[in-house]
DNA sequence: GTCGTTGCAAAGATTTTGCATTACC
DNA sequence: GGTAATGCAAAATCTTTGCAACGAC
């Protein structure tokens, strides 16, 4: 049985309210305000028994370090932008992907990733 | 002013007629036939060369190590097989993606990775 | 009090770098 | 012969694990 520890309500916090996918770092960097020895050996641990536990998803993408998010959102994809390195939430999904498979092929999932700059960075000019 | 050295040769080689990205242990694995003393520091540096050079591509994946492929190679994606690892080439792409975008963003590229079984897994019962 | 959790440090895994030696041009 | 490239081993980065101490229940 899992215990209501500090460190893991911290955690769950940082991820539930990010409104986007975070690297174990970022989650790290996050939670010690509210948990200032926190390390991040626990993080990892963390992270791993909330996708145990199933409120927790890992998000795989194409650049650096696995992010997660909370596992309740509905099918979607992701966005990285190059130059804060961030990673936003897209909806829709452009489906109908079977066509791109070779003869033979079985499907079981997919992973789009987009690349490029956030509303953020490309409103800033020299970035 | 680069060199023809065997490793190089070996690599490029193995890299030329795979027929799909290979990761950095593949390239080794197979280069190591032509080449026996062949080191995994050597694989890396001339994959980085190649890539320097032109004729090489890194392909990002969701999953595992960077693979490379050839860089004559027009704009396709990817599926790994979930059985064996390995990753394919897949033609076609969906296109359209930038409805996709919240507003403000700009999209540079994008990766599109299936995952699944390739032909040889299918049919493998037990596999 | 029990036992899951924590923080540190050490260990793995993957990739990069330092350095003396090798060998291409 | 000059110098890029090699191979080994050490280092760097990211993630996992061992273990004694802590603290939720």
């Amino acid at each position: 049985m899992s215990r209501n520890t500090a460190q893991r309500e911290a955690i769950r916090t940082v991820i539930e309210s990010a409104g986007r996918p975070l690297s174990p770092q970022e989650v790290l960097d996050a939670a010690q305000a509210d948990v200032p020895g926190l390390g991040i050996a626990t993080v990892y641990r963390a992270l791993s028994a909330g996708v145990d536990e199933g409120w927790l998803q890992p998000v795989e993408l194409t650049t650096g370090p696995t992010r997660y998010e909370p596992a309740h959102l509905s099918h979607h994809h992701h966005f990285r932008c190059n130059a804060c390195d961030r990673v936003f939430d897209l909806e829709g999904c452009p489906g109908n992907l079977k066509k791109m498979l070779p003869p033979g092929f079985e499907l079981d999932d997919h992973d789009i990733v987009l690349h490029g700059r956030c509303a953020d960075c490309a409103t800033t000019p020299g970035g």
